[in-house]
DNA sequence: TCTAATT
């Protein structure tokens, strides 16, 4: 059996499961498990919240603002929606936020879209807290922690300062064992502090050794200074101020290449471009992705179910199901845009003869042929 | 000993 092949079955597996429970809580994904992901999304906790704008987190990293917008679109109509991007590097920071027009849509995408699995990630889906200062820099790093400790356990010495958004222990990636180290994010600095205050160099309960309790360094602002490190070291440094902004601007399109594989605005030449320069036709490829014809969806099939078979293969832009005029229910067959070539061949190896509840899929490239009957 | 959670 190949690794290839494991792999596939593995994601297979994934989806069947998912297909078959709906969306999953994020309970057994790396030790990373958030408690709130599954208890607390639909309870926002306070009436005055907004119940229209969702905060999604645990994004795939190459997923962009289009591809959020058209996932969630899927549900109902899209007020806004962001994808949080690094101000220098532009890269995603792995969240965003979705606004619909209606609560009942918003409510919808926490509970078919929350728990999803896109690539590697589970995102999660739930309301977004109104923005305000009192909720940033709320996240504590702890160490020391037993390696017997479980994120329950976590959770229940640190509930007793303020209500915890987010809880995770690091575990070893290939042993799965703790490495005795944890996040804690609560809904409120002032929170955080008490528990530092409290926390802080005490032994859990039957421990042995204290832990250590901090405010944790923040992500997004490693990759921007380490850009901004390498520019300051780089030999253009030494040039005055005023030679070309041009050159400098290469210079930094490459070091974001090589630092974060961030797209040039001169990309290399792809099989996109050739394509469309030769005026060449590829079977399945439009322009802006791979398109994929999947036959044989039920009547009551819906984006969703596109999304979540199509979208741990990769980088998935669009997914529509053909619907009955007058009935509104899918007449068998719908589309899947993917963005690499690679990975929709994959889908597709995977998926073709794929049984869906009583139903075997077909699955494709699209030909330029009309399907008929 | 540090994961991509507030536009």
């Amino acid at each position: 059996m190949t690794k290839h092949y494991e792999v596939k079955m593995q994601v297979i597996a994934a989806m069947e499961t998912q297909l078959s429970n709906g969306p999953t809580c994020n309970n057994t994904a790396h030790g990373s498990t958030t408690i709130n992901n599954c208890s607390s999304p639909v309870d926002s906790g306070n009436t005055e919240d907004s119940k229209t704008n969702l905060i999604v987190n645990y994004l795939p990293q190459n997923m962009t603002q289009e591809e959020l917008k058209s996932l969630f679109g899927s549900i109902g109509e899209i007020e806004s929606c962001k994808l949080v991007r690094d101000k220098i590097t532009g890269q995603s920071l792995g969240y965003g936020f979705v606004n619909y027009v209606d609560t009942k849509d918003a409510e919808k995408a926490i509970n078919t879209l929350n728990g999803l699995r896109l690539q590697t990630k589970t995102i999660k889906v739930s309301y977004a807290r109104p923005s305000s200062a009192s909720i940033r820099d709320a996240n504590l790093y702890v160490s020391g922690l037993p390696k017997t400790m479980t994120q329950k356990e976590l959770e229940q010495i640190f509930s007793q300062y303020g209500r915890i958004i987010t809880s995770r222990i690091l575990v070893d990636q290939v042993t799965g064992v703790s490495r005795g180290v944890g996040f804690i994010r609560f809904d409120k600095r002032i929170e955080a502090e008490e528990a530092i205050k409290g926390l802080n160099g005490q032994k859990p309960p039957g421990a042995t050794e204290p832990i250590t309790v901090k405010f944790a360094n923040n992500p997004s602002q490693k990759t921007s200074q380490a850009v901004l490190s390498q520019l300051y070291h780089s030999p253009n440094r030494r040039y005055p101020a005023p030679l070309a902004q041009q050159a400098q601007r290469f210079r930094l399109d490459n070091l974001l290449n090589i630092a974060y594989g961030v797209k040039s605005r001169f990309p290399p030449m792809t099989i996109d471009g050739m394509t469309s320069l030769a005026g060449i036709n590829i079977p399945g490829h439009a322009g802006t992705g791979w398109c994929i014809f999947v036959y044989n969806l039920a009547p009551d099939a819906d984006e969703s179910i596109l999304w979540q078979m199509f979208g741990p293969f990769g980088a998935v832009t669009n997914v529509k199901v053909i619907r009955d005029f007058n009935t509104n229910k899918c007449k068998g067959f719908g589309f899947v845009t993917m963005t690499n070539y690679d990975e929709a061949a994959m889908a597709i190896a995977s998926l073709n003869g794929y049984r869906l509840g009583d139903r075997v899929l077909q699955v494709s490239f699209k030909t330029n042929k009309t399907h008929k009957a």
